[in-house]
DNA sequence: CTGTAACCGAGACGGTACGTCATGTCTTAGG
DNA sequence: CCTAAGACATGACGTACCGTCTCGGTTACAG
């Protein structure tokens, strides 16, 4: 099977998911359109249409990018670990188009399993990733027991809700800022409930 | 200024606000419309718009009554007052009107302010109340030290992100239901976290 | 059954049509949008959705009015009335909106009966009317024999192929101007069939 | 020069006129898609356009193969060959293929000269010659005087006009068939006509 | 007991975005 | 140079919902 036609223009890709953030910048999740996008890329709505099938599929591919940015360097103690990346997190969700779309598509995938699915992997995995990283230096640094064979799943599950939830819902519910202190308290207390289960 | 003229319909409010609700459960937010919540109540839609300017307002007020059933009674211990609202919290999210709803209106309320606060009002203050009170009854109860005079404010709203942020996380973005197991891990964290940063 | 509701505009209907005839002028029947038409009328698209179904039965109404003007003015005999006819009928289908819009509805309502009935009420009845108030004009004064009790719907229609025939194709096909010495040549033609037939 | 390069496929000229009739009696005018008759054809669109610059010559070129097959027989009288010609001629234009696309291009001919002329040399001269020749005939056999010296051109025009406009007439926008009795009775028509300017 | 003012239903209104479709051009790989 | 395949920019399509408005008609309080 030979491959036939004209090929997709990638650099359409690009200039759509750029166009798309800087219109949730703009606009927000309500105001945004597919046309307003789709002239922001200089592109027809076509294309658009050709490669996402729906508002909700571009805006999570167009905000996923944006974690790709997250990362976890060894910063040599677990506090200073869980502290960076709280900042990290909070730095990210506080970005507007973040800030607008995320929680939007959140919403829609309510009832939407394929949503769902698009948002976990591209999303919600690749932040896990970080505590499941986190976890095993602590633990190479000898601050967390090795694994006992019992498994570790759901206490990684715990330790990320806790921590994502918690700078999702200061920030986009509470409104305010996570900063240096706020994220040394979070830390705080997330050190001193492991402790108090490990004891 | 006297009050003249025909007065507004007490059980349209209420119908408009069932209304919204179920729909919400039918459709989701995405598909709800005002025409189809004035048709479900039996209304027409200049009365739907009388009441409420816009549908973030009215979800906002359809949603918030739900909030009303919240409840934090004395059940002996700090851990017993986490766990049980936490699992209140749980329940209350996992109801699909409040679950396709909640995030929705947050999302638009970035760049909303009127909007955020509606909410602020509505929801967010009525449940950062229940840790306020649990605080006390802690204190009370010998749980917690009394106040030393210093803020409390960022105490409170600290352990309000973490236990209301984790319940939203892992049911809305997790997408897992929160039972007894979890909300007692999660308490657990809560009150050795608490011990640490008290010791 | 009570009337309910804001009633239809009835100035928007006129200016519509008004408009379809002034868009038909300008950019003839392909380029003729329905947008287009609703910009000009300053109505909404689903203002004038609501009214016609699709561009067919929109342009045979506006169109419908300009054969209005149609008459027969006794002009004394049947020579004169033929020659006045085919005159009348040769302006109205050179002015550009009647030009462009005539032949595209006919091609249109092949394979559409109910647009062809529409044309029939709207467009041809109304001048085969023409024929049939000539031919009893021409047997009052005696140009031509009383009725035999034979059915004349035959001759009729005849007749009226013959002139309408005639000059749709000299003005849209031929692209001729109808003109008094054709109008004059063609009378003459039909009167001396007339006789030949009668004799 | 020379020619140099793939020539193009001759078969692929008349699979495109044939698709293009099959999809006019199946789609009619407005249906018609110049993608359908490419696909119809087993072609490109690239192969397509390169030959027709759009939908109208297309059908143009398509309908006009069906005008090649009016012949004019010497059928021994006058009468006989319009009789002929219009049962010819009604027959054509009843058609599936004819009837839709004959007059959607005339129409769209209004204001497009190239158009125009298209469809006077490959399909109105091809008709009017038919005239001319019967003309010829008549004149051969005495039934109608030798030519004068006069500019014949407006007489042969006027039977042009009324032989053609009422055949189409009658098919297209009366909607009723050329049977033998119709054709008679215009032939009679016309020939008491041309008695009586004659005389 | 009659105004009158604000309410009510119904539904038409001007807008705007939707997602699809057809047009005519272009860019590939291959004949 | 032609061909098939198919992506491309453009722009109209007909639908749906928005929030406003205009109707005729309905309360309930005020004079």
């Amino acid at each position: 099977m030979t491959r036939t036609g004209r090929p997709r223009s990638q650099q359409a890709d690009e200039a759509i998911l750029e166009a798309t953030r800087q219109a949730l910048v703009d606009l927000g999740w309500g105001g945004l359109t597919m046309s307003d996008v789709a002239a922001r890329a200089g592109v027809a709505k076509t294309t658009l249409y050709r490669r996402w099938a729906n508002k909700n599929e571009l805006v999570v591919d167009a905000v996923a990018a944006l974690f790709d940015e997250l990362r976890l360097p060894d910063r040599g103690s677990l506090r200073a670990d869980i502290e960076g990346v709280v900042l990290q997190f909070g730095r990210l969700l506080e970005r507007p188009e973040t800030k607008t779309a995320l929680m939007a598509v959140v919403a829609e995938s309510t009832g939407d399993e394929a949503l769902r699915c698009r948002i976990r992997e591209a999303i919600v995995d690749r932040q896990k990733h970080l505590v499941i990283a986190g976890r095993r230096h602590a633990q190479d640094r000898g601050e967390l027991p090795p694994d006992d064979g019992a498994d570790p799943t759901a206490e990684i599950d715990l330790i990320f809700d806790v921590i994502a939830g918690a700078v999702v819902h200061r920030v986009l519910v509470s409104g305010e800022s996570v900063d240096g202190a706020w994220a040394a308290a979070l830390a705080a207390l997330i050190l001193g409930g492991l402790a108090g289960t490990v004891a």
